[in-house]
DNA sequence: GTTTGTTACGGCTACCGTAAAGATC
DNA sequence: GATCTTTACGGTAGCCGTAACAAAC
């Protein structure tokens, strides 16, 4: 068996069992690929791809099994490469990072001031998208480290790290009725307005609407966005109030708006750091995750990450 | 990077870094072995080993890393050939089963018989150890299915399931003045009697010992086994009580002992089916699982392995 | 001197790319 | 006809084993 076969054939699933254009993104011609796939299905003695009539189709139900086998492989073999690079250009390399909008507008831009200052050869990639396929990112290996919060799917081949409570603030727009109470509103003085909201799958456990309907009420939702600045956008135009998180919100910036402070109305969802457990973390990883968190140290990291660590700690 | 590079790697791991010895498991010759490791330490651009005046001592500290990952690369390129095995021929094949004695002894030999009509052609080993070593075996895929009792230490990489509760009986020489309560005993009456005790790293959470100790009571241990047969043998000979598994003892053939059922008195362990998370495991492998568990379905074994399950219910 | 690891060399396998053919839409 | 996959063929790279060499216990 040959890692080349099996990268073949994950390059091929990926490009949708189009073998011209997976040769093409392997550096290889079309017959070397057909090759490859040929040897390894003589030597599993199965027929991975199902073809109909000189045509692939897709996988077989034991193609499947193995490629995602095939796939943990190579993942593990980039693993090994990456503690070569590690050696030999400790301070070059690539890191890719998952997150959210609103964390990559705002913590990640904090962390990766100091960061590019330490490492300046290191490329920063950015991948956005909502708390599950963060986790996916992670999980497949795409992403180097995800931030987001804790989501309902269970990844057991995740290691998650909880870091700091998302305060969220109500915004309004100036001269709102609200502002005028002082104090941080009930729901039942709130639901009186109408709502622009934030996505739930980007509000880690308890949404906003769960908040209200978990009381009973039924809030006049104008729309639901994903990002906070179009959400900031839609209140300062007078479209209705909205729960944002605090870090989203800048006295000076957002001039259009009014904040009031909005506590534990809608729970105190908790933003959490994400690695594949039993990564190969470079050290320029460890030092980005000490700047998103101070207070977690490399022992730390290395206990939850390790593969036979001795305590679970949080793990997802 | 090449599978063959990381197999010469690992074996020589194993073989205490003698190449020549393994040269020979690998079927190859020394300078062939040589030759890969010198490929591997070029590619990766760093020293995997740590040579002394020309000869191997051991690891350095990232070959360490290296080395736990090409296992799993190592043990995930075995599934596939697993699949394929399991496609070609799924009547043959091998079946590791590891376990603890008492387990071999009772519990398997009962599964073993219609397992051995129903596979005649698959081949059957036993590995004995205590739990610990026996989830360590499962978990680095040198044995597929492990037997025991739950363990302490936490191995994400294993899945158990809970299988039945251990009963536990006191055994005592014939005509013990026990014998003359008619009901279970308290602690505070079995502990004025000299004690054999069960090794507590097969007890499986509570120990004799712990049950003794957590009310305060110190009992006279004569020695600690790890076999009810040991255990059986010395009581057989007046040199103390003791309590093993109820399944270790049998009226018709222990002549020399009798028994008084211990109720939970020293808590009720529970057996555990260990296999690793993410396992192919081959249909043969199912159907022996369903002879040690009747009432655990194969939908259920497989979301217990399954790598991207949905629940994670009963793991280690 | 025996065991152990590295280097040198020749044979052979097998991979790759180019070219062409076969099939499908 | 265009796209896609497989087969055919020649050049080349690289792996393996034998043999010789170097070092250590």
């Amino acid at each position: 068996m040959k890692l080349r076969a099996l990268e073949c054939l994950c390059e091929l699933s990926r490009c949708g069992f189009n073998m011209s254009r997976a040769a093409e993104r392997l550096h290889a011609t079309q017959p070397a690929v057909t090759r490859q796939i040929q040897l390894l299905e003589a030597e599993l003695g199965f027929e991975v791809l199902v073809r109909r009539r000189n045509r692939i189709i897709g996988l077989s139900t034991e193609g499947e099994a193995l490629i995602a086998r095939a796939e943990q492989i190579l993942y593990e073999a980039g693993q090994l490469r990456r503690i070569g690079d590690e050696l030999r250009s400790p301070e070059s390399g690539r890191l890719v990072v998952a997150t959210t909008h609103i964390h990559a507008r705002y913590t990640l831009l904090r962390a990766i001031k100091p960061f590019r200052a330490r490492y300046p050869n290191v490329s920063f990639y950015i991948q956005s998208g909502d708390p599950s396929s963060i986790a996916h990112l992670v999980s497949t290996g795409q992403a180097d480290i995800g931030i987001s919060v804790a989501t309902a799917d269970v990844h057991p081949e995740l290691v998650t790290v909880p870091c700091y409570p998302i305060d969220r603030v109500i915004i309004t727009p100036k001269r709102h009725p609200l502002l005028r109470l002082k104090r941080t509103p009930a729901l039942e003085e709130l639901v009186r307005y109408p709502f622009i909201v934030y996505d739930r799958r980007f509000s880690g456990g308890l949404s906003i609407i769960d908040a209200f309907e978990r009381n009973g009420l039924k809030p006049d939702i104008v729309l639901t966005a994903t990002d906070a600045e179009v959400i900031k956008a839609y209140v300062a135009e007078g479209l209705g109030i909205a729960a944002i998180q605090k870090l989203a919100y800048s006295r000076t910036r957002d001039t259009g708006l009014s904040m009031i402070d909005a506590g534990s109305l809608f729970g105190l969802p908790i933003a959490v750091l994400t690695v594949r457990r039993g990564v190969f973390l470079r050290r320029y990883m460890y030092d980005f995750l000490a700047l998103l968190s101070p207070d977690l140290a490399a022992t730390d990291i290395d206990r939850l990450v390790g593969v036979d660590m001795s305590r679970p700690a949080i793990s997802g």
